[in-house]
DNA sequence: GTGAAAGCGCTAACAC
DNA sequence: GTGTTAGCGCTTTCAC
């Protein structure tokens, strides 16, 4: 290895090992300053750093998270969404000299309750969880006594911090945005059942709009739902059809290929409104409209307020405040896929 | 917490702590049959798994890998390419057994030369190393006498194991690509130094093609590039206009989109062939022909070369070796933005 | 087969 | 101020 100990630090510098720990710990007056500054020269002249397994296993923490994607594919970092996410919790991690250990966790693996080796070997200090989070699992996690933020998963609030895009906010908004620009026919498409009871919800309060859901409870490709939405938009009466569509970007980006391919177009034959603002929404053509949560501030939210209870700065039910108590982070994204039609 | 310590468990079952352990560890043999179901009974019980920081230290290796992204954004994983690198990582740490560590590392904290605290504190057994890695960089890494794998980073083939790329190849299946479809003017944009020189020693072997190379070596944004490229575009005379561009992705979609703006149509007017196969590439409208890295792949085979050094399978110079053999992992997606055209 | 004992490198409580 | 000491929880010789 050659690397170089405490303890041999400390002979070098001829003082005792506790020393030399104090100063690389860097507390208040643990020896006279001469002794100090000789240590400390050793140490940058040898670029000591502690050995993290050996100090982890004295301090008994890690100052080690981990980040959990559960997902039902090995691609989940892949999607932009998760990726975002990770970002932003890696950046507070960073800020605050954590580490974090990125895990995709599979929807299978679940079934025997096997966590992963994170969580049971303690490796890390507490973890952010994010993707589809069953009860079962939720379950599993919680009984291990393991500090954690989730992301996502609106249904878990109360019990767990989380922090989430609230689909009633969302619902509203859209369906606001639909009538200002006249539109009366609408598609929504969500995937979630939360998502689909504050949606019908809502449409007490807009009776004026026609509102189809478009659920998506099986994992259909976003292609294979926009070919099936585009069979049936063309079997439509032209006086049936929906005149604005929202759902996930790739899907409406999927939709708008679909139905170009049968002549109609976006935005003069429909409006499209994207629920992520992603790469995407941002290059296609039309640009696409979307209204999208901040999702690399939710994982900073998520470890800032994890890395809070760690430190002891939150207990439990702050941090559920806490969370509950985030200002939204969503926001729109005007650009041309959407547009007024004439009353 | 309330975990079970070996020693704890140990005494349950009336057996040293070693035995445990080399229960722990399926150890052959390692006493009666009758002990062993005993011990395993228990663990199983109780869910002990060993904790993670006195393993690693009694066993002077972490069972964990560092992915390190040196990027000059907090948002490095958010670009599809590296998360898909790290995707193909986890997958295969996950398989054996592996941890693995996030990190993004910005650019300028190199000046410090301060390496990232995963490697200096040893908290992980070696790592893989991309994005954008200067020389000093390299030499400061290297000096630590960890194992790690590059991907991308074509120069250092031949001293350090990096799975990267053939801009060689690339270029040549372009160029004749291009070819094909009767194309003579030609537009190539490159970022890298070397994928520029490997260009210009191919275009002796195709003196037919008028290719321009457009050098993006200060990091404007693909749409600011986009801009750029289409005024130039407007300004030539017809017959001067290339009728084939080769780029990044993004780039590709937003100069298709500035053309747009300006009456101008892929792929009647011009074909383009972006070069990563990502979310992008195949939603975009008209579908963008790639020829792209298989990044997934990448992260997969780094993984793999790591862990197999680690396992003392393979030696520094086995795993140059590999990792210059690997068959090229480059693939194309014909799509419908590119076209022949008439001679 | 089994267990005693040393040690991994560091931290922290407690004397001096 | 400084050093002594006792761990942290596990692995790994090495006797018996």
């Amino acid at each position: 290895m050659g690397r170089i100990t405490l303890k041999e630090l400390a002979a070098l510098a001829g003082v005792d090992k506790s020393v030399a720990s104090k100063v690389a710990n860097g507390l208040s007056a643990p020896a006279s300053a001469e002794k100090i500054s000789r240590v400390q020269a050793l140490m940058h002249e040898h670029g000591y750093v502690p050995l993290s397994a050996a100090r982890s296993l004295a301090r008994r923490r890690n100052q080690r998270i981990g980040f959990l994607l559960s997902a039902n594919t090995s691609l989940g970092f892949a999607n932009e969404v998760y990726a975002r996410m990770l970002c932003g919790s890696l950046a507070v991690c960073q800020a605050q000299g954590y580490q974090c250990l990125a895990d995709s966790w599979d929807f299978l693996r679940l079934t025997d309750l096997q966590l992963p080796e994170n969580i049971l070997g303690r490796s890390v200090d507490g973890f952010i969880l994010t993707g589809g989070v069953s009860d079962a699992m939720l379950d599993a996690i919680r009984s291990f006594a393991l500090p954690f933020v989730a992301i996502s998963g609106e249904r878990l609030r109360g019990s767990v911090p989380v922090f989430s895009w609230d689909t009633a906010v969302i619902s509203r908004e859209v369906l606001e945005y639909c009538r200002s620009l006249n539109h009366r026919r609408i598609w929504y498409c969500t995937t979630q059942r939360l998502g689909r009871e504050n949606l019908e919800r809502q449409l007490a309060s807009f009776p004026d709009l026609r509102v189809e859901i478009l659920s998506r409870t099986d994992p259909t490709s976003a292609e294979a739902l926009a070919k099936t939405c585009t069979r049936r938009y063309c079997q439509l009466p032209p006086a049936e059809r929906p005149t604005f569509v929202f759902g996930a970007s790739v899907f409406c980006c999927a939709l708008a290929n679909e139905l170009s391919a049968q002549g109609y177009r976006c935005p003069q034959d429909i409006s499209l409104l994207g629920s992520h603002d992603n790469t995407l929404a941002q290059y296609y053509h039309p640009g696409l409209t979307t209204i999208s949560e901040n999702y690399s501030r939710l994982g900073q939210l998520a470890a800032e307020t994890l890395l809070a209870m760690l430190s002891g700065k939150l207990n439990h039910s702050q941090a559920i405040q806490q969370s509950q108590s985030h200002t939204n982070t969503h926001y729109w994204s005007f650009r041309a896929s959407t547009r007024a039609i004439d009353v």
